[in-house]
RNA sequence: GGGGAGAUACUCAAGCGGCCAACGAGGGCAGACUGUAAAUCUGCUGACUACGUCUUCGCAGGUUCGAAUCCUGCUCUCCCCA
């Protein structure tokens, strides 16, 4: 078992408040670039851009205290030497409060096509340019110094869904292997831009209990300041990511924030607050949006649909980000008819808007202890299609 | 006035005797999307008393077992010459 060596223990998380009815908790955690109010929704910006959205936007009307960034995708493009010539990722995009990067173990089950998972590590095809990398634990840690995240991912094996047993135990060891590898590679490389990251490990063990349980005391074990529940949200039924974020959290320790990675829809987002998670990040709120697709307290809305030719009240009666009211619905509508990019942007402004709204109002409510009453509402009135 | 080309579903456009209710693209309508190979992808798009029937390929006739496809006439459009 490898436990942490001080110097990456640099995040601090305090607890403010665990609600009465759930396990839903409010902290707040400080990095070098700042607070973070939890639970938080982390918008994804992959390739150092939430697409579609300026950062003044980001910053002023959306607001999130921290982002993601992608280790694989970075690493294509581009590329480490020019992040490092920036001055990190944070110079190079124009953000000054927390970025998350994730390890490009989600590459590992999105791009299964093009590469090869060995004890070593895995080999990548590029998607770009079919050139082949080859992505080891220790590797994917000196990438994601010089990336120069705040908080940064170990590597592990996102398994598909379903996924047969004997498969999920192996991925899982294999993971844990990976694990004990990043920590030791990463008490032996410094921080590069002066400010310090954490480093957050990740349990896997696909929808089986037991491993989950297992893997999750292998990860509480490690010590870590603050940890990730991977492999959720790859198309098992919502039911068995709520099962297995139970077991996980009851687990992990009280005391360091949980992340749930790659989850979800609003709801899903309330459901697993209650059961103890305090990160989210999802590709929802912003690839949905360029789809077409809005999300809102009283249920989505597929803005492309004909119903909205003609209704000309706000996009979003609650007015959560300028958008809101600044624009139509049938407006929106028909800018995604002509395919325009403001359509997009305005969806996305307006998703982002809304998922860190929720988020905020999940916090209120466990500061203020009616948190489980008000999700039972948000939950019932968010699950229509308008 | 003379010569030539062409008229196909909402639009553009294939088809040149049966496998055609008719390729493809656009448009339209709907769906999907969960640590972003996604401003992407999928389905439907003549009518119906729908796993079957009926009416369509400028109009009207004709040839043929069978026509969007061949023949005749008509209408219209475009191009060239005078």
């Amino acid at each position: 078992m490898i436990i942490f060596a001080p110097i990456i223990e640099i995040l601090k998380f305090t607890l403010h408040q665990t609600d009465v009815h759930s396990k839903a908790r409010a902290g707040t955690m400080v990095t070098d670039h700042g607070t973070i109010e939890t639970p938080i929704f982390m918008p994804v910006g992959t390739v150092a851009s939430v697409k579609s959205v300026h950062q003044r936007e980001l910053r002023e009307d959306i607001n999130p205290d921290i982002i993601l960034g992608n280790t694989y995708h970075l690493f294509l493009r581009p590329k480490t030497d020019i992040l490092k010539q920036a001055g990190g990722l944070h110079k190079f995009m124009g953000w000054d409060r927390n970025i998350l990067t994730d390890s490009g173990g989600y590459q590992v089950y999105s791009l299964s096509s093009n590469r090869k998972i060995k004890e070593e590590g895995v080999k990548f095809k590029s998607h770009i340019d079919g050139s082949t990398h080859m992505f080891t634990p220790e590797r994917v840690m000196e990438i994601q110094r010089t990336i120069g995240a705040d908080i940064i991912m170990a590597f592990d094996e996102c398994t598909p869904y379903p996924c047969d047993y004997k498969y999920a135990q192996r991925s899982m060891h294999m993971t844990h292997r990976w694990l004990g590898r990043c920590i030791a590679h990463l008490e032996k490389t410094p921080f590069e831009y002066g400010y310090s990251q954490t480093f957050f490990p990740i349990v896997q063990g696909s929808t089986y209990t037991d491993l989950r349980k297992q893997s999750a005391e292998y990860i509480a074990g490690v010590g870590a300041e603050g940890n990730a529940i991977g492999g959720l949200s790859v198309g098992e039924p919502t039911e068995e990511m709520y099962a297995m974020t139970e077991v996980v959290c009851d687990i992990l320790p009280q005391d360091k924030p949980r992340y749930l990675m790659g989850v979800g829809t609003p709801i899903n987002i309330l459901e697993n607050i209650a059961l103890g998670i305090d990160m989210f990040d999802c590709v929802m709120p912003t690839r949905n949006a360029r789809n077409g697709m809005l999300f809102t307290a009283h249920g989505t809305i597929n803005i492309k649909n004909k119903k909205w030719e003609d209704d000309f009240s706000p996009v979003d009666e609650m007015d959560l980000t300028f958008v809101d009211t600044q624009y139509s619905k049938a407006y929106l509508r028909h800018l995604f008819a002509a395919n325009e990019y403001l359509g997009k942007q305005i969806a996305t402004i307006h998703n982002l808007g809304f998922y860190l709204w929720l988020v905020r109002e999940a916090r209120k409510h466990i500061l203020v202890g009616d948190f489980s009453q008000w999700k039972a509402v948000m939950v019932k009135q968010m699950d229509k299609r308008l």
